[in-house]
DNA sequence: TCTGGGGTCCTAGGACCC
DNA sequence: TCTGGGGTCCTAGGACCC
């Protein structure tokens, strides 16, 4: 059996966690440079704000019912995340992490010393209790399964946190009341599919005949198929390496000046090359892209891409920029007015592999690694910003996001640690 | 005026090989 | 004049997820 254990609301949860008095209030968290909704609270949701709605769309639901809002502070709900993770490990020792906010716990063996959905009460009282990210947790020999009743468990209070599908009865009871498009793997174009063929419920899709879905989708929802009926056959387990790392903003205001594009995408490469020693690889290409601002029709539209590959795999942030730099004089055109730019590593591999190459420029390898293990060392001891290149440019650029209501990292910064009064 | 960011996997089609 | 069959690899784009 397998549990999947969702937090509600994660990245409001998490802002409610630090700022008191929302409890039962609207809340709803913004993207980069404040602009759409990426998460809200059901109390938002009543209100009818959805997931993706551009902000000044809304505006006068937000300002009539008083909506408190956050910028994302992704920093702050990562952290968030390891805790609650921390905590489920304590209680089911094969855990997948899915999700920021989402992890597989696997419950085989489990079934056979205690009742599994008391269980996993306790440990959704325990995340809440130590945390205070409330949970919803489903139950089903399948993960698709699990996926729909965490969904019920979120939605009705009776099931007190935990939604269990281990009968048959059960089983054709959830997927007759879920709708199909909430299903784990079933997106628009499926969704539409299906609509074709007369199916409107989970139900009606799991009862047709292997063969006719076989005939007429492909794998992704076959296994879906497969789930549903409650054969296990979705695998999650995390590859812990990534195999693409992309970082990319849109920025506060447009420009077209080379220069900003210049510090733009060397933050993002040096942000990419973090992670990528963080998960200890190394990286073949990078890719440089710009594009324009696609909602300003009364502008010159231009979107572009540029590919640069590494004759030795590397991690250094100096060599990354100097090749995305190189990228990008190849893509810039003078006079488009810049809305977005990012920065893709991709051909990564462990970076124990790297392979000498005879016609290496750079000579002093170790070295440089060795420059950027101290520069890691200092970023982390005293802070993300303390040791970058100039190319990144100054504290106030103009592409800057703007993110005005962004908490404090309470969890991160010891300078920021809450001071509760008592 | 203001419209997100970061991933994975699959598939069809083209290029190329014998 | 007739113009095959089988395979691999790569890539762009689609679909999906959070």
């Amino acid at each position: 059996m397998w549990a999947l254990a969702d937090c509600n609301s994660f990245f409001c949860s998490v802002e409610k966690a630090f700022h008191a008095g929302l409890e039962g209030k609207p809340v709803c968290v913004l993207s980069s440079n404040d602009g759409n909704i990426v998460a809200l609270t059901p109390e938002a949701k009543a209100l009818g704000l959805k997931r993706g709605d551009p902000v000044f769309k809304v505006r006068d639901i937000i300002e009539r019912h008083n909506v408190r809002l956050f910028s994302s502070n992704m920093r702050l709900y990562a952290a968030m995340s390891k805790r609650v993770v921390a905590i489920m490990r304590r209680f089911v020792a094969h855990v997948e992490q899915y999700s920021i906010d989402e992890c597989f716990c696997n419950l085989d063996g489990y079934e056979e010393t205690r009742d599994i959905t008391q269980y996993m009460r306790e440990m959704a009282a325990t995340v809440k209790l130590w945390t205070d990210i409330p949970i919803s947790i489903g139950i089903a020999p399948s993960k698709t399964l699990a996926k729909a009743g965490s969904k019920f468990a979120k939605k009705y209070k009776g099931y007190a946190s935990v939604c269990t599908i281990d009968t048959e009865e059960k089983r054709r009871k959830a997927l007759q009341l879920t709708g199909l498009a909430d299903i784990w793997g079933i997106g628009r174009s499926t969704l539409a599919r299906l609509h074709y063929h007369g199916i409107t419920t989970p139900l009606q899709f799991a009862d047709m005949s292997e063969a006719w879905v076989k005939r007429n989708f492909s794998l992704p929802v076959q296994q879906t198929w497969r789930e549903l009926n409650g054969i296990a056959c979705i695998k999650t387990d995390e590859a812990a390496e990534r195999q693409s790392i992309c970082t990319s903003r849109s920025f506060g205001e447009m420009t077209s000046r080379i220069e900003d594009l210049q510090s733009a995408v060397a933050s993002y490469a040096a942000a990419c090359a973090n992670k990528l020693r963080a998960q200890q690889s190394v990286a073949g290409a990078v890719t440089v892209f710009v594009t324009t601002n696609r909602f300003r029709d009364d502008l010159t539209q231009y979107s572009n891409n540029a590919t640069e590959t590494f004759l030795v795999h590397t991690s250094d942030t100096m060599e990354i920029t100097r090749a995305a730099w190189k990228a990008l004089r190849r893509i810039f055109l003078p006079g488009i007015m810049y809305k977005k730019a990012g920065v893709i590593l991709s051909e990564i591999t462990p970076n124990d592999a790297i392979s000498l190459n005879l016609f290496d420029e750079i000579t002093n390898r170790p070295e440089r690694m060795k420059l950027m293990d101290t520069i890691d060392t200092l970023n982390q001891r005293y802070g993300t910003k303390t040791v970058t290149l100039a190319a990144t440019g100054g504290k106030e650029e103009r592409w800057h996001c703007k993110s005005c209501r962004r908490s404090d990292d309470f969890l991160t910064d010891i300078d920021r640690l809450l001071v509760v009064k008592a």
